[in-house]
RNA sequence: GCCCGUGUAGCUCAGUCGGUAGAGCACUUCCUUGGUAAGGAAGAGGCCGUCGGUUCGAUUCCGACCGCGGGCUCCA
C-alpha cells in the first residue's frame, strides 16, 4: 500500500491507481503529486507501495506546473484564433511563462486581450488535460499532418520510442509534463508582453513571436505581481536618470552606448569612487592608472586579438603603428608588474584601477546604463603565490561584502563556474591548478558562509571563477562581482617571481571587479533606490528654501555654512516661487533635507527642517542640522 | 543583426477621414511677497525622424532608410 499525503494534510492509503478520483471524492484539489521526489500527473497511476505527496495549487512547487499548463492554454487559444500558427516551445520561467509561436500574420500588444479572452473561455470550460503516449512513427505522422515543423524537429531529437503528448479538448501538444488535471485550475492568468525570439536562440533560424504571461494560484498574488512590474517600470533608470538630470546618452551627437555623466550623476559617482578608493587602500591594494590605447603587440601578447577581437574596435594607425582601444585593463597591470624582478616576499601584489574600457556591443543589446560600449570597470588584479590564493580570495569576498553592504545589498547568490569535466582539453592550465583554484574559491566561500551553486562547464577557458549576484530592493537579481582566476595571461606574458629556492616561478593571477562597471552599477543603484539616494550619495544633500525674498540673504548664509561643513547644499534663491512650489520641486528632485527659512527662522538663527519622507522636524539650529546629515552620511544608511 | 511596436515643441502627449498643427510642464516677461508637493497672466518655441513615391496639394496614404523601446533558449 502507498501512503499518500493530501494537500489538506490528511493521508490516504492507496494500492496503485490514480490520485485524481480520490481527491475528487474528498473534495480536494491539487496540482500534481510527488512520487520519489519526481513530480507526476494526478491521472498517472501511483506505485503500489511507498510514499507520495499531493501538491496543492498554492504550494510553491505547483507554481511551475500551473504556469506550464497556462502556457498550454495560451497555445490552445492561439491555435483557435490563428489557424496555421506554428508552435515552438512554451516553458514556465522564473515569474511566469512564455510560448514561442510563429503566427500566420503579425500580432502586436493590442491582440493580447483577445487571446487572453479565448484563454478565459478554455479555462471556464474546465477541459480535462490528459496525457497520451504515441509511438514515434505516429507522433511524427501526427505532427507532420498538423504541419508543426518545430515540434517535429523536437520529436526527432527525443531518443525514446514513446512520445508524450497532452490533450485538452481539441488541442494536443507535444509535452513531457507534468500538467494540472484540467484547464479550470488555471485561474489567475495574464498576458504581459510580446517579443521576438529566434527558434532555438539561433540568429540564423526563424524569428518567432514570444508571448509572455504569468499565472498565480490567487488573485492577490497576480495583482501584486502586476503592481511589482509597475513599480519596476517607475524606477527605470532610463526615465529617472534624465528626469533627475543624472546622465544622458545621445546617440546622434555622441554615439550609442556612450554615457555623459551630468553634474549630479558625477557627484554620485565621485562619492562611489572616493569610497571605493579609500576601502581599497585600507585593504592593501595599490591604485594604478593606465592608458586608453595600446599597441597591437600588447593585445597579441595578451591573446585578446585571438580570443576577444569581436569585442574590440578597429585599430587606429599612429605613425605607422597599430593601436587598439583597450577592452580590458589586465595587460597594462601585468606590464607594471613586469617592470621589476619580483621576489616571493613582494607578493601578494594587488593593483586596482577604475579603468575605462571600450567594447563593441551590437546595437540591439545596448540598454541604458546597463549595457554600454564605454565603461569604467572597478578592476583589480591580484598576483600571488599558490599558498596565498585562499586568503586572497577570502579577502576579496570580505571587501566585496563590505562595499556592497554599504549600498544596502545584503542578499547574495553565488555561482561557481568550473570546467566541463568531459572536455578538460578545452581549458588552459594544469589539472592541479584548476583543482587548487577551485578549492580556494570554495573554502573562501565556506569561510564567509556564502552558499554557492557549482556550474560545471560554465568557466571560461583560462580559469574558474565565482560570480556574485545581489538582490535589490525589488528582489531583482543583478550580477555584480566576479572573481576570476587567469592561468593564461601569466603564461603569455611570462610573469614570474623568484621563490625562496632562488628559482623563477609562475604566480597566480586573479581578476576581480566588485561593482562590475560604474555605469552599470549606477544604473542598478538608481533603480535600487528609486532615485532617492541616501544622504551619503545624494548629489544635493540639503536645499535651503527662503519663504519670501526678504530671507534670501539669510538662506544664502545658511547654505554657505553648510558647504563649509562639507555638505552638498544649495540655496534656492533665484526663483521667486512660493514655498509650496519649492517644496514640491525638492520632493521631485528627491533632495533628502529641506531647510525652510522664513522670518521666524531668520530672526531666531534657526532653520525649519523637513525630510524627503515628509517628516517635519521643526526649527533646528543650523549646527544640529549639520550634525544630523553628517551622522546619516557616516552611517551610509537609507535613514535620514 | 533579427521580430514586434514606436518617432508631432526641451519633456509628456493630443490631432489632422490629405488643405503644412494643439495641450500641460519647462522657458521668457509682467503681476503676485507667498509657511511645507505646482499663485496668476501674457509671450516665445515645430523641415510633424530622413529620403523617395502617389496626389493639384503629404505631417497625414505607400515604400525605403535612420533613431528609440520591448525581446532574442530559463530548451518538448
Amino acid at each position: 500500500m502507498a501512503n499518500v499525503i493530501l494537500p489538506s494534510g490528511k493521508t490516504v492509503e492507496m494500492d496503485g491507481g490514480a490520485l485524481l478520483s480520490v481527491l475528487q471524492e474528498r473534495g480536494e484539489t491539487a496540482a500534481a503529486v510527488v512520487v520519489n521526489g519526481q513530480l507526476q500527473d494526478l491521472r498517472d497511476p501511483l506505485p503500489s507501495a511507498g510514499e507520495a505527496r499531493a501538491i496543492g495549487l498554492d504550494d510553491p512547487a505547483a507554481l511551475e506546473v500551473l504556469r506550464h499548463t497556462a502556457s498550454h492554454v495560451l497555445a490552445h487559444a492561439v491555435t483557435r484564433l490563428y489557424p496555421g500558427a506554428k508552435l515552438a516551445i512554451g516553458p514556465a520561467i522564473e515569474d511566469g511563462f512564455y510560448y514561442d509561436i510563429r503566427f500566420p500574420e503579425p500580432v502586436n500588444r493590442d491582440d493580447l486581450p483577445k487571446i487572453e479572452a479565448e484563454m478565459e473561455r478554455i479555462i471556464k470550460d474546465d477541459l480535462p488535460i490528459e496525457r497520451v503516449w504515441l509511438p514515434r512513427a505516429e507522433a511524427e505522422a501526427l505532427l507532420a499532418e498538423k504541419d508543426q515543423a518545430y515540434k517535429l524537429e523536437l520529436v526527432q531529437e527525443i531518443p525514446d520510442d514513446k512520445i508524450s503528448f497532452y490533450r485538452q479538448g481539441e488541442f494536443t501538444d507535444l509535452c513531457r509534463g507534468p500538467h494540472l488535471p484540467s484547464t479550470g485550475l488555471v485561474k489567475h492568468v495574464k498576458l504581459l508582453d510580446l517579443a521576438g525570439a529566434y527558434w532555438r536562440g539561433d540568429a540564423a533560424r526563424d524569428m518567432l513571436t514570444r508571448v509572455y504571461g504569468t499565472a498565480f494560484p490567487a488573485a492577490e498574488a497576480l495583482a501584486e505581481h502586476v503592481k511589482w512590474r509597475e513599480e519596476a517600470r517607475k524606477r527605470d533608470h532610463r526615465t529617472l536618470g534624465p528626469e533627475l538630470d543624472l546622465f544622458s546618452i545621445q546617440n546622434e551627437m555622441i554615439g550609442a552606448g556612450l554615457v555623459l555623466w551630468h553634474p549630479k550623476g558625477a557627484a554620485i559617482r565621485h562619492q562611489i569612487e572616493t569610497f571605493w578608493k579609500d576601502e581599497h587602500y585600507k585593504a592593501g591594494y595599490r591604485l594604478v592608472v593606465s592608458p586608453h590605447i595600446g599597441r597591437a603587440r600588447l593585445w597579441e601578447t595578451s591573446g585578446h586579438l585571438d580570443f576577444y577581437k569581436d569585442g574590440m574596435y578597429a585599430p587606429m594607425d599612429i605613425e605607422g603603428q597599430e593601436f587598439y582601444l583597450k577592452p580590458m585593463n589586465c595587460p597594462f597591470h601585468i606590464a607594471i608588474y613586469k617592470t621589476h624582478t619580483r621576489s616571493y616576499r613582494d607578493l601578494p601584489i594587488r593593483y586596482a584601477e577604475l579603468g575605462t574600457v571600450y567594447r563593441f556591443e551590437r546595437s540591439g543589446v545596448l540598454h541604458g546604463l546597463l549595457r554600454v560600449r564605454g565603461f569604467t570597470q572597478d578592476d583589480a588584479h591580484i598576483i600571488c603565490r599558490p599558498d596565498q590564493i585562499e586568503d586572497e580570495v577570502l579577502a576579496c569576498l570580505d571587501l566585496t561584502l563590505h562595499i556592497l553592504g554599504a549600498f544596502g545589498f545584503r542578499d547574495y547568490k553565488v555561482a561557481l563556474s568550473v570546467r566541463d569535466p568531459e572536455h578538460t582539453e578545452h581549458y588552459i592550465g594544469s589539472d592541479e591548478m584548476w583543482e587548487q583554484a577551485e578549492r580556494s574559491l570554495v573554502r573562501a566561500l565556506d569561510r564567509k558562509g556564502l552558499p554557492h551553486t557549482r556550474m560545471p562547464g560554465e568557466a571560461v577557458f583560462y580559469g574558474p571563477k565565482i560570480d556574485l549576484h545581489v538582490l535589490d530592493s525589488l528582489k531583482r537579481s543583478w550580477q555584480l562581482t566576479t572573481v576570476q582566476f587567469d592561468f593564461n595571461e601569466p603564461e603569455r606574458f611570462g610573469m614570474a617571481y623568484i621563490g625562496d629556492d632562488g628559482q623563477a616561478h609562475r604566480p597566480y593571477m586573479v581578476h576581480r571587479a566588485l561593482l562590475g562597471s560604474l555605469e552599470r552599477f549606477f544604473g542598478i543603484l538608481i533603480e535600487h533606490y528609486g532615485g532617492a539616494f541616501p544622504a551619503w550619495l545624494a548629489p544635493v544633500q540639503m536645499v535651503v528654501l527662503p519663504v519670501t525674498e526678504a530671507e534670501i540673504p539669510y538662506a544664502e548664509g545658511v547654505a554657505d555654512e553648510l558647504r563649509r561643513a562639507g555638505i552638498r547644499a544649495e540655496a534656492w534663491t533665484k526663483e521667486r516661487k512660493t514655498l509650496r512650489w519649492l517644496i514640491r520641486e525638492a520632493q521631485v528632485q528627491k533632495v533628502p533635507y529641506m531647510l525652510v527659512c522664513g522670518a521666524r527662522e531668520a530672526a531666531g538663527g534657526v532653520v525649519a527642517v523637513r525630510l524627503r519622507t515628509g517628516e517635519d522636524l521643526g526649527p533646528q539650529l543650523v549646527a544640529s542640522a549639520i550634525a544630523r546629515v553628517q551622522e546619516a552620511v557616516a552611517a551610509r544608511g537609507v535613514a535620514l
